[in-house]
DNA sequence: AGCACGCCGACT
DNA sequence: GTCGGCGTGCTC
């Protein structure tokens, strides 16, 4: 007997199976699916890889054997091993990295045994407290003291906080070390508090229309406002599906965002619940996965890769806020969860369910057209009023010296105040200031390794890149002209928080942006102590727009609409109305008064409009009589190409190759643009070129980009990524 | 990915 | 004359 196995090396070269010979003593143990380890190469090392097929007889002469079967339990299944091809084709990736990304990361090691018990590994002192602060004067590394003077006034700390590195030093000299403690993982009771509630009208005809039809491939598309209970729908579907013997997964674009759905499902589901995401630990992840291939899980609720939980009686899926780019993998394999999410519908015929009161363009095109069914929700529940949106023009309140607020905005904060309700304020730009420049002479500071401005930011002193994460002490002087004249302009959260205190002594501010919410939990905090008043100001960029649900929220502003607005991408109008009107449905969700207040510079943009009228439609029907002429999605799709390269000339020219070659092999009906430079020509020193294609049908497109893919594999500066249906272009 | 083979430059 | 540089090619 032989076997195939695809090994685990992500290489173009080595992605292919290997014909292995079964010893007599694993016949009747391996599978398709399994993995197992087979020596490789010369020095005959092991390596372990996955069983692709199984045969009786081979023409290869002198085969190796395989060693031993990795792991009994774990296998991919027949539908796993498919969907993996599936994504290979569509992705243009290896079929071993397809696995890989469909399988935990803890399962892709051979560290299996020690997942058993999950174990936090703690730091503390090794040498005596004396010794240490010694060791602390003489020494100049600011992070390796930083670590040694928290251990000196607290005993232990967990090593995970820490980087990494620093604490590899501070181990290898000597002076602290580790201890591991075994902790508990998720554990759930098994509460199982089914609906009490009773669907509204417009929820039931929702529901009643996915139950008719359980056992067919259907897309729905459930449209409904902020505050109309998809939640609620998604709940009872589920409810049915589990009491038929079946599992349903559910997508939420990120886990930290989702946690009031979650701890709503644990609520409803208890220990039938198991959750899957990347701020999971290795041995979580583990036990979760173990829960959903044992079936002591029914429901799985995870964020994108959580599509690929191994389920054999999958019933239904359902991906909620379905226009988050968060779907999308930006990295290989480049895939999107909505498409696998089909065809894993398509596989078990079952509904797939696409929730949002924003849907993208595409998704919504397709539900006017019939491709998908189209539910909808289209008032609040409770009877909650959508709450009323007001357009300020902050070139008016420029001249009345109000850069950053308006008057009206601070008028509105004053008076929740006063009311003790809340507020949320949407700045989309992180850091105290967005441009550092002296006033002198006009040098701009900009990171040396992309084409962007540093940011400062006050709290540490610093100058930073939001790209790469290059970072400088913010000089005195100016490295140009000498003099002492650097200021920073613009308005980051940063700032903002600095003026609401001094706008408002007595308020309580919290901001909650990429610098405060670093630390795994302290975006949870932020959330629940909001929630619980002990704030009455929220400030943060576009994490607070999503899922949230504030009752005392009464006043959300905008800041700056202009900022999204002003992106170069087509998707920008889809996308700024998509954000605005997501964290205007922040406000009012129990029913009080409640207003919005956009700023912004153009307050005649169309987008602006359409969000100030509350009418998803007409924006809609606007953006896509612009993609219909320009030929782009839902009328066109897209292939992005980035020529990338640390040489610009070898970037140039390698793009112009790549054009070429495509533009050779195309159809006549598909468009090649290009190349151009991408949006951010250089990001960590390395020059990136872009081609676009657009194109409806052409069978030959597909493989004249594997061909070009594998053309660059093996070049010496040049790399390429393509990306199929991309999200920025 | 890793290792061996092979063909050109500076050394005991 | 040899040691070792890393370009090329192969791995069941």
């Amino acid at each position: 007997m032989y076997a195939e196995v695809l090994i685990e090396y992500k290489v173009k070269s080595l992605d292919r199976s290997f014909t292995y010979e079964i010893p007599e003593g694993l016949r009747n143990i391996i599978k398709v699916g399994m993995k197992v380890s087979v020596p490789f190469g010369q020095g005959d090392s092991l390596i372990n890889g996955f069983v692709t097929n199984i045969k009786y007889d081979s023409n290869l002469g002198n085969l190796k054997s395989i060693v031993e079967v990795t792991d009994r339990e774990l296998v991919l299944n027949e539908e796993l091993m498919e969907l993996g091809k599936y994504l290979r084709d569509t992705t243009l990736c290896t079929l071993i990295s397809a696995y890989q990304t469909m399988l935990p990361s803890s399962l892709k090691i051979k560290t299996i045994k020690s997942n058993f018990q999950k174990v936090d590994t703690y730091l503390k002192l090794k040498m005596p407290k004396e010794f240490i602060k010694s060791y602390l004067e003489e020494t100049k590394g600011k992070n390796q003291k930083e670590i040694l003077e928290i251990l000196l006034k607290e005993e232990k700390i967990l090593k995970k906080d820490h980087s990494a590195s620093t604490v590899k030093t501070l181990l290898t000299k000597g002076l602290i070390e580790e201890e591991k403690v075994p902790t508990y993982r998720i554990d759930k009771e098994n509460a199982k508090d089914f609906s009490k509630v009773t669907l509204t009208e417009d929820q039931q005809n929702c529901y009643d229309e996915v139950m008719a039809n359980l056992d067919v491939a259907n897309t729905y598309l459930l449209h409904g406002v902020t505050g109309s209970g998809k939640t609620e729908v998604y709940m009872h579907l589920i409810e049915q599906v589990i009491k038929k013997g079946k599992c349903a997964i559910m997508l939420v674009p990120e886990i930290t965002l989702s946690m009031q759905i979650v701890n709503n499902f644990y609520k409803r589901f208890g220990s039938d619940v198991a959750i899957l995401h990347s701020a999971l630990s290795q041995g979580e992840k583990y036990d979760e996965y173990l829960k959903i291939m044992r079936g002591d899980a029914h429901i799985i609720v995870g964020t994108r890769s959580a599509i690929f939980a191994p389920i054999n009686r999958l019933g239904i899926i359902i991906i909620d806020e379905e226009q988050s780019e968060s779907y999308k993998q930006d990295n290989t394999p480049r895939y999107n969860a909505i498409d696998i999410a089909k065809w894993r519908s398509e596989y078990h015929r079952i509904p797939l369910i696409l929730g949002s009161a924003t849907p993208t363009f595409e998704t919504y095109a397709r539900s006017l057209k019939g491709v998908y069914k189209l539910l909808t929700l289209p008032k609040r529940v409770n009877d909650a009023k959508l709450p009323v949106v007001k357009v300020v023009d902050m070139a008016e309140e420029a001249k009345k010296r109000n850069m950053v607020l308006s008057g009206y905005l601070k008028e509105q904060l004053k008076n929740r105040l006063e009311l003790h309700e809340q507020s949320i304020l949407l700045l989309n730009r992180r850091g105290f200031g967005t441009l550092v420049t002296c006033t002198s002479c006009g040098y701009t500071f900009k990171c040396p390794n992309c084409d962007i401005t540093l940011t400062y930011h006050k709290s540490s002193n610093a100058l930073r890149c939001h790209y790469c994460g290059y970072f400088l002490r913010k000089p005195e002087n100016c490295p140009e002209c000498k003099m002492h004249d650097i200021q920073d302009s613009g308005v980051g959260t940063e700032r903002l928080e600095e003026q609401l205190h001094k706008l408002y002594p007595e308020a309580r501010i919290v901001r909650m942006d990429a610098d405060t919410t670093s630390k795994k939990g302290s975006h949870e905090k932020i959330i629940q102590d909001f929630k619980d008043e002990k704030y009455d100001i929220l400030l943060g960029t576009q994490m607070i727009s999503k899922g949230l649900d504030f009752p005392k929220v009464t006043l959300v502003g905008v800041v700056s609409a202009d900022a999204s607005l002003n992106i170069p991408d087509f998707r920008s109008g889809e996308r700024t109305y998509a954000l605005l009107s997501q964290v205007a449905g922040r406000a009012g969700r129990s029913g009080l008064e409640s207003e919005v207040i956009i700023q912004t510079y153009n307050p005649d943009n169309f987008t602006i409009k359409m969000v100030e009228m509350g009418t998803f439609l007409k924006n809609y029907q606007y953006e896509m009589s612009i993609r219909k002429k320009l030929k782009y999605p839902p009328y066109y799709y897209l292939v992005g190409i980035k020529v990338c390269s640390k040489v610009y000339e070898d970037a140039s020219i390698e793009a112009t190759k790549v054009y070429n070659h495509i533009k050779g092999s195309i159809s006549r009906e598909s468009i090649i643009l290009g190349p151009t430079t991408a949006g951010v020509f250089r990001i960590n020193s390395v020059y990136r070129f872009q081609i676009v294609i657009k194109y409806r049908h052409d069978e030959s497109l597909t493989k004249s980009l594997k061909e070009i893919d594998e053309m660059y594999i093996d070049h010496k500066t040049v790399y390429l990524e393509i990306d199929m249906n991309p999200y920025y272009i």
